[in-house]
DNA sequence: TAGTGGTCTAGACCACAGA
DNA sequence: CTGTGGTCTAGACCACTAC
């Protein structure tokens, strides 16, 4: 079904996951798993290739490739770095109370991230969504009406990824992502239930259909204490040079 | 003295970056790039996948590669997803005062990410570091002297990194980071001049050495007004089926 | 010296978007 | 139908590490 380097990938996360591999431990060489799964080198690397992007496994040249150990963390909903969805994929009880959905002009600033003329319409929905019954994220969301058609009141009550991907057939591909610390606001205060003195974790995100096209920009307004961003930084070899 | 690829990929971002390569256009196929830069497909992949990771361009499958707009930001400083070092490689005029600089046992916490025995020494370092002169950052750093010897007060002072590089010639490969907020506490007020409603933009950071080894565990409290994070998404192929 | 990952070549076949 | 990126093969040489 998928291809074979993602199997291989598949293969050997699992292994890392279940300890099969343990931290620290070298893994077979490329040309060693070359034979075992029964293909060419490059194969291998492209397995390799995303399993060190994602931080499973370093490979330090001329020597090896290791398992990396996994820090992982507290109480906190771990928002990862490849996340595409808002919510819904990563998290199990996602819940929406719809707060406002309507249809207004663009602003300036939304028209820029969604490539739209001052008089095109946007659909703005306000949310405040809830996991595991707990009211933890606000979200502001502008959807490009000529992108996403159809998105009714339901739509918005459960999940628009879902409706972009199932219903209409299209696939999201990327999103850009700014992450901000922020004081709480009184929408905050009254539907988050934070204190003034506590903050919300915001990410400004921009998404992108499969074709590069922008459709969607949002605010999302975390709980500070429910939600972490986490990253895996992989310096590229010549990058130091410049 | 790069590789080829590389070198292919920084002339492709300089292209775009000054705007010879406009956002939306359609870039040459790999096959014809293969006969502009006198090389195989390989080499141009190579190249492409960097460039595609970096949201510079987007490839859609059976139809072409094109370049993607760069939307950029407001007045903070832009802490990218691809920054290693703490600070001192991406803005300009950074300056540090020590607040702190002592050899501790390590705690539980600090010995579990740097993989070190409770009864060990650290380095801890608690500095305050300005950009162009304004105070926006509190960072806790804790250093293992096994892996990173001969930190001075001086060192701190500067650049820890620079030292680490340029002195030790040891390559610092990557680094584990999340990011959350934080409400203020009494330092932040009193070194970051915060408000006790206005929080901190927290990185608690791992960073490994080239070889894997863990030599840096950091709390780097960021001024919330000050600082972003920003990161690219880009979703792999078939990850969609799982 | 032997083994490793990094780089590169020169091909190949596929499924499907777009004309 | 043609061109495209996605995947894959079966090699190759290199510089360096660890022994």
């Amino acid at each position: 079904m998928a291809s074979k380097y993602m199997e291989i990938y598949k293969d050997l996360k699992s292994q890392i996951e279940t300890g099969v591999l343990k931290p620290g431990e070298k893994i077979k060489s490329e040309v060693d798993l070359c034979k075992e799964y029964d293909c060419s080198r490059m194969t291998i690397r492209n397995a390799l290739d995303i399993l060190s992007e994602e931080g499973y496994v370093f490979r330090k040249k001329k020597v090896g490739t290791f398992v990396l150990n996994h820090v992982h963390s507290h109480n906190r909903t771990i928002i990862s770095e490849r996340e595409l969805s808002g919510l819904t994929r990563s998290a199990k009880n996602v819940t929406s109370k719809v707060i406002k959905f309507e249809v207004n002009f663009v602003d300036q600033n939304v028209a820029l991230h969604l490539n739209m003329k001052k008089s095109d319409p946007v659909l703005y929905i306000y949310r405040l969504r809830y996991v595991n019954g707990e009211p933890v994220i606000l979200e502001h969301t502008y959807l490009n009406p000529r992108v996403i058609p159809g998105v009714t009141l339901d739509v918005a009550e459960h999940s628009v990824y879902r409706y972009i991907e199932e219903t209409l057939g299209l696939r999201i591909a990327s999103a850009k992502k700014v992450t901000t610390a922020q004081p709480s606001n009184e929408d905050d205060h009254k539907y988050l239930h934070l204190k003034d003195t506590e903050p919300v974790l915001m990410i400004e995100q921009v998404a992108y259909l499969d074709d590069g096209t922008p459709f969607e920009y949002s605010l999302a307004r975390h709980h500070y204490d429910k939600f972490e961003m986490t990253m895996y930084s992989l310096r590229r070899k010549e990058m130091s040079h410049k």
